[in-house]
DNA sequence: TTGACAGGCTAACAACCATTAGCTATTATT
DNA sequence: AATAATAGCTAATGGTTGTTAGCCTGTCAA
């Protein structure tokens, strides 16, 4: 029963759009054409354009929600995680890495709607919330009580577990950056993904 | 001579305008209310609207190549900076990073077209070449010959340079992107960047 | 003094935009 | 079978947009 609904594809084709050019770049005759349906058709399933553009934040905020809500189910934040790094070996931890990158990199969703939050960023407050508890907020916290947890059990460098956490994600956040306006350099990207990784075990990482 | 003309004027208004809502989110009226003439005197000095854009573009163009310049006058690339960070503490240091991550911050046309180019750089190719060249490959190739220097003078823990330089400079570039879109986290990104800083040389820098 | 030009203005326009009204065919409910 | 609701369509509308035409005034060189 749950197909692929008109109002469901209104929402992905518009976003596709938002992605690149922007709420005010994009007309609701664009949006409907991508639809394959007349403009004013848009108007039996959203009220207005602005309409369609907020019910993409809701369905960005409930995936986010969602998302958060499983990691906290699955053990205390990230304990699970943390016997997963204990066991772990340096290349399997770069793979880890790098799945996780190309993950964030290539699934469709996600990265429509990351294109989307940078450049509403700016006019919306909404979309500048979710924008800085995805993309730097979150991951951090993530990284930071995987590592403090690490550190108490002396597998990782004592030092300032947020700052360490920084050092972990921020190279991957701007590789991201460098992916979503140049995806021709994607490979190069990767490649600094995996010496970054491995140079950060190195650094960061007690015993062998 | 050189006063405050109207045509450059034109420039500084829209450049405000784009910087938050975006080439397509601003209308001509709009950048015309703002230097306080009427829409179609606009006309007499640029021949339509992507031509105010393109002139933006542009100068932002030329000023980048120009200091790219100066800072290869000033010796071999980053040479003459390797001395500073040679005989620099660990306070001038951090207090150096933390000035530079503020000028960045609050000179008002850097932040102003980093917005913009934020915004721009999906639909618009030069302004994806420029944000990428200004915000990521620019700084990480100038760190790294720096840290290559100081890593031949054992000044540096041996590691590859060019990730060194992305451990160095992804941090604040995450925390700019941070600043940029709540403000009002400033003070905490700037202990961030202090702690970033000093932990930073704790690992990578050899000696005391 | 004359004349060219720069730079402002008002008026106007055609194109486009988001949105509404109202018709119709299909589907679901009673 | 009758009815209501859903979801598409065409046609139209009022407002906005970027842009042009053409007029007027002050400046400055010839």
């Amino acid at each position: 029963m749950e197909k692929r609904t008109t109002k469901q594809r209104i929402l992905d084709e518009a976003l596709d759009l938002f992605a690149t050019h922007g709420y005010d770049g994009v007309t609701v005759a664009q949006i409907a054409h991508a639809v394959k349906i007349k403009t004013p058709s848009l108007y039996k399933h959203y009220k207005s354009k602005q309409d369609i553009f907020d019910a993409i934040l809701e369905e960005i905020a409930d995936r986010y929600k969602k998302r958060a809500e499983s990691i906290k189910m699955d053990g205390l934040d990230a304990g699970k995680d943390t016997e997963l790094f204990l066991n772990i070996s340096k290349e399997q931890l770069e793979a880890m890495g790098t799945q996780l990158f190309l993950f964030f990199l290539h699934d469709e969703f996600t990265r429509k709607y990351r294109r989307m939050l940078t450049i509403e960023q700016f006019r919306n407050p909404t979309a500048s919330r979710l924008y800085v508890a995805q993309y730097i907020d979150s991951p951090i916290h993530y990284q930071s009580t995987l590592f403090e947890a690490m550190m108490e059990r002396n597998n990782m460098r004592r030092a300032d577990a947020r700052t360490a956490a920084m050092h972990f994600y921020s190279p991957m956040f701007l590789l991201l950056c460098l992916c979503d306006s140049s995806p021709e350099r994607e490979e190069e990207a990767l490649d600094f993904v995996r010496r970054h990784i491995s140079q950060f075990t190195e650094i960061y990482i007690t015993g062998e």
